[in-house]
DNA sequence: TCGTGCGAAGTCATCGTTGACAACGTAATC
DNA sequence: GATTACGTTGTCAACGATGACTTCGCACGA
């Protein structure tokens, strides 16, 4: 900066006033300042700038989430990142892995990088009392698909207990009675409220409740897979199965395909995915909007950032039941394999 | 911090020894500092802290993809992520959609916050020799997916036209003659990459050319779609399609499932996705593998950024052919529609 | 002629932090 | 006892930039 100054022949303070667009320079030195500035490929340091600033702004927002490689995470990623655009706002983004610890590193690292906000998704079984410290320093905080715990922050989640709901509803309606569980580990907010909806429509029904088939902790594609083809493998099996998860619908689906009962076994899974309909059956799902919700959350934490001090927000999303055929699939009677 | 020195009863200096853990610090004086920081909730600014310092880093780089919610941006994403956060550093991402003015503001938006480094997948048509002025300044640059126009600049990409190549190759073993293509504009690197392939492969065929059958600037699921299904409705249509990308063989899915094709004419997809085993057939495919080429990108960057000075270097990383069992559907003469 | 007002440009201190260096106290050495 | 050495601690300037303020020149009206 002073470069440019000394070979534009002027005060550093003018070079600053023509950066920022400021008034007050005539139009023979805001000429000369921005030829230096081409000359010399001079770039303001923004961190330098909002140091000294008054509105100390980074202009800079962290988006933390489960794994940005999952698609749900990626379409919300995504549209968090159009919104921020539109402010001129960088997007920091992080996964966690379900791991607090990794989690408060990455929010530890996002602070001492002065973000003006930041998105977060919590691990499951994370505790955010600490994040207090942080909003008293002016950050924006917005939990996104999952609430905080011990913490009253703005959020914006799914409807995922009614949703579950819904879901093994159908079902029912279908004329299921005994419909298997797959979710995630309970410490993880969604499994947890997903299979608070299951248990609740269960028990709605008076069906019979039965712990051998409902199945939690399970995390990936393989996992459900192999834990899907030991419930079909009991002696008495499900007749249905609803997923927690896009990717545990998809372990579903291949374990299903494996034992060539696709057509006999009805599912349900909790998130849509592509291509969901072009598999045959195709799955029933119940839908979110991860590009909705990070939309939501990011308008939501601009406001924030905009001085709105008002409570905390708590916006609810419903998912939407979109039948496909796996869910429409009547109970049959099977044989047992070998039976 | 100069609050957290009056408290601890220490000078400035101190504290910032604390902090970065330098010694020559006694016990006392360390736990009273520690202890202040806690009290106060004291972070660093590791901007104002950059600043000051001789080696100049943010542990900041920047990440511009075409779409980080496209599966293969996604899953490149997270690879790099996980690289950086080794090294403790941070990564900004973004989507310039193809867009070179996009890719630019972007690119300035990284630069004005200092990113030590970037890696860039450049959009079609966009020319990058604006960079050499941010590489003199000493921001490491690696290319990922496509190399850079008119920049000498380190890349790791595909084999885009041999993995093109073996596709056609291989659906030309099956005994098509007469094989569409499907494929982005070729202002797009890899689009053009993947149809000089194409091109290669029929013409060392001796197969008769056709233009009507080469379909270019094809972006999205739904465009693939019609146009597919426009190529079905040709007086002679093809035999087999060759799909240039992810997306766009999903299109061509759903256009040969409409019609009632999927089992009458081939396809070959350039790039895997998630359940192209599971769908009916399932999809044969020339697989990238988006996680090495990330990982591959940011231990070059790193390395760059740990000085390393040699020339340019250029990794190139070999698709594989992944049949299926769509590729291997053998041309069959068909019936056209009303006729 | 002089004071006034105004726009344009520059000076200086400062943002939070660290590098260079000085100052201090204590212990070992001559 | 004076000198040297060393480990600890503090002071100061500076990183690149901007906010508050001052200075300067000029036109204008009394």
């Amino acid at each position: 900066m002073r470069e440019v100054a000394a070979v534009a022949g002027v005060g550093i303070k003018t070079v600053s006033r023509v950066v920022n667009g400021e008034p007050g320079v005539s139009n023979d030195l805001r000429g000369r300042v921005r030829a230096a500035i081409e000359r010399l490929d001079y770039r303001q340091d923004l961190n330098a700038s909002l140091l000294r600033r008054t509105e100390r702004k980074t202009a800079t927002i962290g988006l933390v989430l489960d794994d940005i490689s999952n698609p749900f995470s990626s379409a919300l990623g995504r549209s968090v990142e159009d919104v921020a655009r539109e402010r001129g706002v960088l997007v920091f983004s992080g996964s966690c892995e379900e791991d607090p610890a990794r989690e408060r590193e990455l929010i530890a690292a996002l602070q001492a990088r002065r973000v003006d906000g930041l998105l977060v998704a919590p691990a499951g079984g994370a505790e955010h009392s600490y994040l207090l410290a942080e909003r008293r320093a002016g950050t924006a905080l917005v939990f996104v698909d999952r609430p905080a715990r011990f913490l009253d922050a703005d959020s914006v989640v799914s409807d995922n207990e009614g949703g579950a709901q819904a879901g093994v509803s159908h079902l029912a309606d279908v004329g299921h009675r005994r419909i298997a569980f797959l979710g995630d580990d309970v410490s993880v907010y969604t499994a947890n409220a997903r299979l608070t909806g299951y248990l609740a429509e269960v028990s709605r029904r008076d069906f019979e409740p039965d712990s051998e088939i409902v199945r939690t902790g399970i995390r990936s594609i393989s996992d459900a897979e192999a834990t899907t083809a030991e419930l079909l493998r009991l002696a008495r099996p499900p007749t249905a199965i609803f997923a927690g998860q896009n990717l545990l619908a998809i372990g579903a689906v291949r374990a299903l395909r494996a034992a060539e009962l696709e057509h006999t076994v009805a599912l349900v899974g909790f998130d849509d995915f592509l291509l969901a309909d072009l598999l045959e059956p195709a799955v029933t799902v119940i839908a979110q909007d991860p590009a909705a919700i990070g939309r939501a959350a990011a308008n939501l934490l601009f406001e924030r950032l905009d001085g709105d001090e008002s409570p905390s927000r708590h916006i609810v999303l419903s998912p939407r039941l979109i039948p496909r055929g796996s869910g429409e699939i009547p109970p049959k009677r099977r044989m047992r394999r070998g039976r």
